[in-house]
RNA sequence: GGGGACGUAGCUCAGUUGGUUAGAGCGCUGCCCUGUCACGGCAGAGGUCGCGGGUUCGAGCCCCGUCGUCCCCGCCA
């Protein structure tokens, strides 16, 4: 094929087919560079030599799908071009077949620069011939090969579950399929296989996996695509760790096939609470240092001066290699961070500017110690004038909602964390891909909460999903009824550079506790058994023990493609008001399918 | 549902304080060219300045509305 062909193919004879990606036209002599999926190879065609073919090389013009049969020839002194993995040879074209014309495109998949997205995703066949896309795609495949044999190997079965489902009103919006048979009812695409692959656990399947398509109607993202694939699977008579060792070999094979070797890798472990008060989310960036508390330094009489309420954090953190920032960089900064954080009673605290006062060089010293220790134990270097630090103070009386949720300041400064982070990006070099190992930091967060307060219901929801299992003495200890905020889930997820991969847990297997659970969750037990009765009926023949998790295969090749967005590495995405660009879906349906559905759109005020 | 950015030639973009005929690069069309590889040279075509309204003697530029794309918050058990 295109990219195939090297020096030691020479003087055989050759049939190409692809795309011309370019023509230079030399009068007498003109060069197509033909492509295809695997590369380009460039095709000379001579007038003298062979007058027909170079006829027809004068009427192509870019995209036309060519055939061209010639030798192959090593290129002469100084013509090799050290740009193309092809550019040693040369296919001296002989006969030349225009297999196909092409109109001129809106953009051209041979150029560097990309067009808008609005472009790209209406000519989505042209986006994807692009090198960067097919690299993706074939990324993708190949990791969802390396995923799929390694769950094979290891004794998992592949078991497909139905599309077409029932609705469950928990969690995500569901996509609606209208029964022409049943007016009035609807099937929902699944979020996730959830009820299905705990069925088949007690169904004695005990190692399924599925990459399955999952629905949700919900708001788009960068990161999040209403129909997306997930790598899911579930497993009899497991613990957590069970189920995190599976994981981490599919990982290491799946980042394999893609060209990382991921080595004995460290799959670091914290818990929910370690992760909010150390990061101040639930999925840290560990490609950073964490946030330190300097509470401690300052002390009773320091803290009246600076106007630092005593009850509450003070939030020290440090982004590595920003550089010197300048005098207006850094007022601009200062400036931006107190505003964002003016309605809520959080400052900002110069550290460098505690150095101009005496009083406060102790206090400076301190708080810098404090951060080169956290540095030293991220990547092992000290806090300098190279790093900027960044320290929070919480003013006193401070609104009440910090009252109910002293989590809440940890969450703010760490969002700071992360938009500074992606700010200096390009200049702190820590997110830059070597493709190595080390520009993949993976996660264990474990212990999540088993209930949310919801407010606005007044109510305890399920953190996760109703089916997760609590922790064993928050179900013998009566938090279950007591102390719900403080029920903790056999859940966790999976995170990786600050993205969720996957998120799982260990189920309840008995029909008692579900049971209890829903109740937990306000449902009574009409309520529960109208929803889930066929499953906790299920639950009473027989359930063993079971777990399981489920990964976004789109993230993880996102995150090895080096893409920003998942579109990037889904062939036909949708935009961020769910519509498909190239086929112009949604659409209003015909007068006549309305009817056999039993179908009436009613206009919403 | 809310906030922000963007929308000018096929594509990427510039367009000053509101002022005559709206520009550039790439692409496209024609002609020339035997060693280019982002080929080169000459000539040329190509515009509902997203759409609608308003202010003004005059709007690509100001105001209001609207549509589209992207990013974020809410939402995503």
């Amino acid at each position: 094929m295109c990219g195939e062909l090297r020096s030691s193919d020479a003087g055989t004879t050759v049939t190409l087919m692809g795309w011309v990606n370019r023509r230079r036209d030399h009068g007498n002599l003109i060069f197509l560079d033909v492509r295809d999926r695997t590369g380009i190879t460039q095709i000379v065609l001579d007038k003298e030599a062979s007058p027909e073919a170079h006829a027809k090389a004068e009427a192509a013009r870019s995209e036309y799908v060519v055939a061209v049969t010639g030798k192959v020839r090593v290129r002469g002194q100084g013509l090799a071009n050290p740009n193309m993995v092809t550019g040693d040879i040369e296919v001296v074209g002989s006969e030349l077949l225009l297999l196909n014309e092409a109109k001129t495109p809106p953009f051209s998949p041979a150029e560097d620069a990309i067009a808008n997205e609005e472009v790209r995703l209406k000519y989505r066949y042209l986006d994807l011939r692009r090198v960067e896309m097919q690299k993706n795609f074939a990324v993708r495949s190949r990791v969802a090969m390396a995923i799929r044999n390694f769950l094979v190997e290891q004794g998992f079965l592949e078991i497909e579950t139905p599309f077409m489902t029932r609705s469950t009103p928990e969690g995500a919006r569901d996509y609606l399929v209208p029964s022409r048979v049943h007016p009035g009812h609807f099937y929902a695409l699944p979020q996730s296989p959830q009820i299905f692959k705990q069925i088949l656990m007690i169904s004695g399947f005990d190692k399924y996996f599925q990459i399955a398509r999952c629905f949700r109607d919900e708001d788009l993202r960068a990161d999040r695509q209403p129909e997306f694939t997930q790598i899911d699977l579930e497993m009899t008579f497991p613990r957590q760790e069970t189920i995190f060792r599976v994981v981490e070999g599919f990982l290491q094979t799946a980042f394999k096939a893609a060209g990382v070797e991921l080595g004995n890798q460290q799959f670091v472990q914290m818990t929910y609470d370690q992760a909010i008060a150390r990061y101040g989310i639930d999925k840290p960036d560990m490609r950073l240092p964490a946030m330190v508390d300097l509470s401690t330094e300052l002390t009773a009489e320091l803290r009246e001066t600076l106007k630092v309420d005593p009850a509450l954090p003070v939030l020290g953190f440090t982004i590595p290699r920003v550089g010197e920032l300048s005098g207006t960089a850094r007022k601009a900064l200062v400036n931006e961070i107190r505003g964002s954080f003016g309605d809520c009673g959080l400052d900002f605290l110069d550290v460098s500017r505690l150095r101009t006062n005496e009083a406060f060089v102790p206090l400076a010293e301190a708080i810098a110690a404090k951060l080169t220790a956290e540095q030293i134990v991220f990547n092992g270097e000290n806090f300098t004038t190279e790093d900027l630090a960044v320290v929070i103070t919480p003013k006193p009386g401070t609104p009440a909602k910090w009252n109910h949720d002293p989590q809440w300041i940890w969450k703010r400064v760490g969002a700071l964390r992360l938009e500074l982070a992606k700010k200096y990006a390009d200049k702190h070099g820590l997110f830059t891909q070597t493709g190595t190992a080390a520009d993949f930091k993976f996660l264990w967060v474990t212990d999540f909460p088993m209930y949310e307060w919801n407010e606005e219901a007044k109510t305890w929801d399920a953190a996760h999903h109703p089916f997760t299992s609590p922790h064993e003495d928050d179900i013998t200890s009566g938090r279950l009824v007591n102390d719900k905020g403080a029920v903790r889930a056999l859940a966790y997820d999976i995170v990786l550079n600050g993205t969720e991969l996957g998120s799982g847990s260990i189920r309840i297997h008995r029909q008692d506790v579900q049971a209890e659970i829903f109740r937990s969750l306000g449902m009574t037990d009409e309520e529960a058994r109208a929803r889930f009765g066929f499953f906790l009926d299920a639950l009473e023949y027989g359930t063993p023990p079971h777990g399981g998790i489920a990964l976004g295969l789109d993230r993880i090749v996102m995150i090895l493609a080096g893409a920003s967005s998942l579109r990037e590495v889904i062939a036909f995405p949708k935009t961020a008001k769910a519509i498909d660009l190239m086929v112009d879906a949604p659409t209003p349906v015909s007068e006549q399918q309305m009817r056999e559905l039993s179908l009436r759109t009613v206009t919403r005020s």
